[in-house]
RNA sequence: GUGGGUGUAGCUCAGCUGGUAGAGCGCCGCGUUGUGGUCGCGGAUGCCGCGGGUUCAAGUCCCGUCACUCACCCCA
């Protein structure tokens, strides 16, 4: 048995890597565009920071972290989301010092021990936001707008914004009090009896049909806000009315976090199957103080690159044409290696994407691999060219091809490159 | 934790009521000794996941086991 990467462990390999970091890259790009500032986080935290933060209640905290004990005898947990190691940090660095609201932007890997299926993994990739230390309704609709912009920008449309509000630690508990009333009522199995006691919330969201028939009539939070938290949030689909982003009301979101109040959201596409939340997030009134931080309010989001990926391949979006086109330098024999890989280095230099590949058995073979790999374009160095202190140049999809002095390589690749010419180099 | 499905060539998969392994794609070579893709011809590749059982004979049937996968709970 040879060893296998560890189980519901998503990996991509070429050519899939560089189309996954395309996706990744693309839905930071509009945080990044709005002033958002990157935050690099450690990878596993101390486990308190998640039971405080996250709710023990959850089932991200009782039964899906990865949890250790370091040499220290310290209990640490690899981090399971990120909203609460920004908090953290958020308050560990004084970042609030500096004026607020404080909006920063963060991408990475976050693990959960779940059973993996198609588009839920142990290992999951994330870009999220945070905007912490203001409240109004424009900023829980530019976070929102963030998010849309972000897959639009991926060219994803088979996808909604379904938006909510939980309400605030005023009208919360007593609409809980109603809620697990109506559910004490009803008639469920005994672990769902326990969710009701732990968590009448997420009750609402459980597929099964013979739960959902039951739960038709269920009282909603929509119904029981305060006169402040309901304007709000009639403010924040104002803004995205003005803005022109579409959503649909969704009184029956839950979250699978605890510390979530008021304005709520998820991104669900419709061609992944099971796992059709691509991205979700909302506020959080509390998580700051209960972390022993300023008391503030923030708003922020997590969108899964992995599910953004197959969402792309569910669409049928062609992320190639997407990618950076690439060139391929060629020597055809031995003896012009080194006259080669000067050029190689010229062009990178020159910040050109080159694939230098060295002696190609023949002119035959040399193309051959340079279509095998994509090219875009091939540079060729035989006998010929050096003959003539040259090289050629050759448009692999049209054929055409043209000869040209090494010393004018650059400046004939970036003339004939004009157009779109970012095309052609790593940004 | 619960339920279903699947393990056969590098990949996707076919292989009927048991008779000793196949296709497409990819790969290598030749047609073309300086021109790739298309086309034609030729070629290589398998402990049929693993262990046991039934049988003259097992990829095929039975038992076990491991892995993968989809779905439930839950979540990005």
């Amino acid at each position: 048995m040879t060893i296998q990467a560890p189980k519901g462990v998503p990996e991509y390999v070429p050519p899939q890597g560089d189309e996954f970091r395309y996706v990744r890259d693309q839905l930071a790009t509009p945080a990044i565009l709005a002033g958002y500032k990157y935050i690099e986080l450690p990878y596993f935290e101390d486990v308190a920071l998640y039971t405080k933060g996250i709710g023990e209640s959850t089932d991200v905290v009782s039964k899906e972290m990865y949890t250790f004990t370091d040499r220290g005898d310290r209990q640490l947990a690899l981090r399971p989301e990120g909203t609460a190691g920004v908090i953290r940090s958020v308050i560990e660095n004084n970042l609030t010092q500096n004026g607020l609201p404080i909006k920063i932007w963060y991408a990475g890997a976050f693990f959960r021990a779940e059973r993996p299926q198609k588009g839920r993994y142990r290992q999951l990739q994330q870009v999220g936001i945070e905007a912490i230390g203001a409240e109004s309704p424009a900023l829980d609709a530019e976070v929102i707008a963030l998010g849309y912009e972000a897959f639009r920008r991926i060219g994803l449309t088979k996808f909604e914004i379904q938006l909510t509000s939980l309400g605030d630690s005023t009208t919360r508990p007593h609409y809980r009090e109603v809620l697990t009333s109506f559910l004490s009522k009803l008639d469920l199995d005994s672990e769902t009896q326990e969710r009701v006691k732990l968590n009448p919330l997420r009750v609402l969201d459980d597929k099964r049909p013979e739960i959902q028939k039951q739960l038709v009539d269920a009282p909603l939070m929509i119904n029981y806000l305060s006169d402040e938290s309901k304007q709000y949030h009639e403010s924040v689909k104002h803004y995205l009315l003005e803005a022109g982003i579409p959503f649909v009301d969704a009184p029956r979101l839950v979250r699978g976090l605890d510390y979530y109040t008021r304005t709520t959201f998820e991104f669900v596409h419709s061609g992944l199957g099971a796992q059709s939340g691509i991205g979700g997030g909302g506020r959080y009134d509390q998580l700051m103080g209960s972390l022993g931080g300023k008391d503030v309010s923030g708003i922020g989001f997590g969108l899964g690159v992995d599910r953004a990926y197959l969402a792309c391949e569910a669409e049928g979006i062609d992320i190639r044409q997407a990618l950076p086109k690439s060139m391929v330098l060629l020597s055809i024999g031995e003896t012009h290696d080194p006259y080669a890989f000067k050029l190689a280095q010229e062009l990178r230099a020159n910040g050109f994407i080159v694939d230098y590949q060295a002696h190609a058995k023949n002119l035959k073979s040399g193309l051959k691999n340079a279509d095998r790999l994509h090219a875009a374009i091939a540079i060729l160095v035989g006998d010929d060219e050096v003959a003539a202190n040259s090289v050629s140049i050759r448009m692999m999809d049209s054929g055409e091809q043209i000869m040209v002095l090494a010393t004018n390589l650059i400046l004939e690749l970036s003339n004939r490159l004009t157009l779109g010419s970012n095309m052609w180099k790593e940004a």
